[in-house]
DNA sequence: TGAACATGTGAACAGTTATTCATATATACA
DNA sequence: TGTATATATGAATAACTGTTCACATGTTCA
């Protein structure tokens, strides 16, 4: 594995990303499909603010993105990847 | 993605060991070789400690073995999936 | 045994992070 | 315009994390 020394922190910077629970739990709502804030808040049982907050993280990451639809903001996962990394992750603790 | 409440946190728990550049960098040196301590702090530019309580939490999550070879102790990874949770996430940022 | 080398470990510190609270911004609609 | 609803945001706080330092533990070999 040929890192250059930017790929090595953008890599651990993504990972980090996916390293809080709360954000993973996010991850996988949105799995399903595009939620709006609150629904997000209510399927983690977590208050808005907080899930805005990891929201604006995650967006930055570019794992998800979003869209305005009257006074609601939809989220929704950015790309497939986000499933895949995941995916490698449930595998190798189920291993 | 139906990850049950403790493989969901068991899931963060292992991307949170990809999360830091220092243990980025210690999983790339073990791609190569096994490699014991001092190697490793040389290779990446760390003192013996901050390596060693570094590896003692990428052994603690699974990622690395160790085995003693007369004074030194040799480090190498535990197993596949590292390689290849690494790919998936050099993949993502290279898009 | 004792010296030299290699690694592990606990305490301390600085920097980071997730959450909460209060409040600001934005949209819809009467 | 004013009110209700939805979301974003800044400050504050508590908890966590990575690194360093000093020292302990373990191994080899004379």
């Amino acid at each position: 594995m040929n890192f250059s020394e930017e790929e090595l922190i953008d890599v651990a910077e993504l990972f980090k990303l996916f390293g809080d629970s709360t954000r993973v739990r996010i991850l996988c709502l949105l799995f399903e499909a595009e939620l709006c804030v609150n629904e997000i808040a209510d399927g983690i049982g977590m208050n808005q603010s907080a899930v805005s907050h990891q929201l604006r993280i995650l967006k930055q990451g570019k794992l998800v993105k979003s869209r305005r639809e009257g006074k609601a903001m939809l989220y929704s996962l950015a790309d497939e990847h986000v499933k895949t990394i995941l995916n490698q992750g449930l595998e190798h603790i189920l291993e």
